[in-house]
DNA sequence: ACCCTTGCCGAAACCGGTTTCGGTGGAGAA
DNA sequence: TTCTCCACCGAAACCGGTTTCGGCAAGGGT
């Protein structure tokens, strides 16, 4: 029936030691054994020292599966990713994974990670994976102004951490990075440059990031004393094709900018494409700034000047924050931010064009 | 001491319905109900009826842990990514990720992640995951010749599967992409559009895929009926940095080749600065085929020819190869290989520059 | 000297399943 | 009719832990 596979169980079956086989080995009762190790009051310290040596001595660890059946819990973190957005997190995720999985392993956690597509499938894996208990919570990456899966989870009162903060923080821990701050430095590095008009081209405003962003690109512009024009702030552009159409858009303006700041770089990327067919030249006649990282971005010609974001950190301390949520701290005590850090490229500069010559080269090619 | 977390386990712990309560709805016991569920020969076809269309009406699904604590399996995969190779599998991770999980969540298995930096730790994590038996069995990507990670699986009989062949393939199960094909069809392409000098840039040697690939590399020049000059292969090159100073040392040859394959995107990238600093026009003065299918290799200017891979699909098979090798399917019976898909840049075409110009002109800038 | 705490640990139930072992009833054979 | 065998299910042990309950001995107070 079953040739290899299962002797495969038993060999690795026999070298694991038990809590009966310390217990034997010690003297005391399996039960003495857990609550020792565990922390109970009514074990003396001298046992519990003892308890602790020899588990140590015979490379004890306990079975995180068998402790699941009656407290619940298993050690697990849980992710689910959402894989059918655009090049939604994309090139960080490995980054992101080590990121989580070793703060996770730091404390003896696992990580149990699923995938769906679209937002329903999102809501049944998550409801699956919570009443298998397959995790004791969850990591919630790109959240939404208003998220389906906080609801659940809130619902049925399993602990979550966002990877981005959200409207309502009623019993929210978040890990998060200034994208606002990085979008107001973006304006302000233009502003010396000497740009006056400048384009916003937002991500989609289903996201909670989004909103932030535009605040600081708001502020910024404020902040540098320039006139914010609402048509050149356009929003929805997550992909290329999006991020291409909205340079159009705004290049073709009457009165174009001399500068676009993009808040997701897949979408910057468009923008060459979109430069190109017009006859521009990022980085002297037209300047980008982005966020995110990427790498294709530095690979692209010019290397787009982008906001990186430190996603191996995040991971770890999302991971971390959520080890903590599990046990109890209060959500309120668990929330952090990080400042995104620039990576200069060469996509911007100085204007060279003034926005009325701007203006004729693109009327000239259309 | 706990707030709301303690409260968390109860309401998820209410909802779940356990053979016990299937049993009594049923008027059995719950050995029986197990039985029946499991296929065991000794119950009543009527009653195995019954017992399976109350548990799909009550939604009983039964928990994993408690099931291994006395199985030994925990239904779930297992994966360990290494993290620390510059540039290795970033950017199919999510593509990977969700054809694994995809696969596993078909037959309600789940996935559990692990990373490491570095050899030593990948197989201590590997050790630890066995032994807490949080997986039932591994995928094991990026095989190495000689794989540790392999025997030390096989001596603990824990079932596994490479992404990747192996030199002895006793008792292993895979799945893997033909790059020898690719790299024979590379050659074919180069040769049609009039190469005859092509060199070969290969990955790390200790990778097996490397040795695949140069195997058909030499194939297709035999194909086409051109002479190997051995000075124009050379390996090692996994990052953008070492392709660049590959395509220095091949360009810098006496008599430089008009066309190169690479076999690793990451490291074809690095013939754009090279070319860039030489003064090379890739896709006229030089052309670039390689493997892969970056997306940085789609931004590339030109953009870059390679052979795609299918990561979503490779993570489908390996899942569920897997699964069939830990119910006890023979190793033999489960290979499986697929080919890589030629994907069109601008990066190849017919030389416009000869052998001697190419040299004439690396001698004039440097 | 007696009682009452208190500290500390053993015994046993429990979690949600699987698996072994017997026992019962009905069909078929003698 | 009686014996036998087998199909089918109940009872109970088991997996590796956690947690409750109760008991015993030492120490303190009167």
């Amino acid at each position: 029936m079953h040739s290899s596979a299962g002797q495969a169980g038993q060999s690795a079956r026999r070298n694991r030691v038990t809590i009966t086989q310390l217990a034997d080995a010690l003297g005391l009762t399996k039960g003495t054994i857990s609550r020792a190790l565990n922390g109970y009051p009514d074990i003396s310290a001298a046992t519990r020292q003892k308890v602790r040596r020899q588990a140590e001595i015979m490379g004890y660890r306990p079975l995180a599966q068998a402790q699941a059946i009656r407290t619940g819990r298993s050690r697990a973190l849980g992710l689910v990713l959402q894989i059918d957005i655009p090049g939604a997190q994309r090139p960080f995720l490995s980054d992101f994974l080590g990121g989580v999985t070793r703060a996770a392993s730091e404390e003896n956690w696992t990580l149990t990670v699923a995938t769906s597509a679209g937002g329903e499938e999102m809501l049944s894996t998550l409801e699956r994976l919570v009443d298998e208990r397959k995790a004791d919570g969850f990591i919630l990456p790109r959240t939404y102004a208003d998220d389906a899966r906080m609801k659940l989870l809130r619902a049925q009162g399993v602990p979550f951490v966002l990877y981005g903060r959200v409207s309502d923080p009623e019993g929210c821990a978040w890990f998060d990075i200034l994208g606002e701050d990085a979008m107001e430095d973006a304006v302000a590095r233009l502003a010396d440059h000497g740009h006056t008009r400048i384009g916003f081209v937002n991500g989609g405003l289903e996201y909670n990031f989004a909103h932030l962003r535009e605040t600081g690109f708001r502020r910024g512009m404020e902040e540098a004393g320039l006139k914010i024009d609402e048509t050149l702030i356009l929003a929805g552009a997550m992909t290329s094709d999006a991020g291409r159409a909205a340079a159009h858009r705004l290049l073709g303006h009457d009165c174009p900018p001399t500068a676009i700041i993009y808040a997701v770089d897949s979408a910057a990327l468009g923008a060459y494409e979109a430069a190109r067919q017009l006859g521009l030249i990022i980085g002297r006649d037209i300047s980008i700034i982005s966020y995110d990282g990427i790498p294709e971005g530095a690979w692209a010609q010019p290397p787009l000047t982008t906001f990186r974001v430190d996603s191996r950190k995040a991971g770890e301390r999302l991971a971390a924050l959520l080890i903590q949520r599990i046990r109890g701290a209060a959500p309120e005590t668990l929330r952090e931010t990080a400042r995104a850090t620039l990576q200069l490229g060469a996509s911007d500069g100085p204007p060279v064009m003034s926005s009325p010559d701007i203006a004729a080269r693109v009327a000239a090619v259309t």
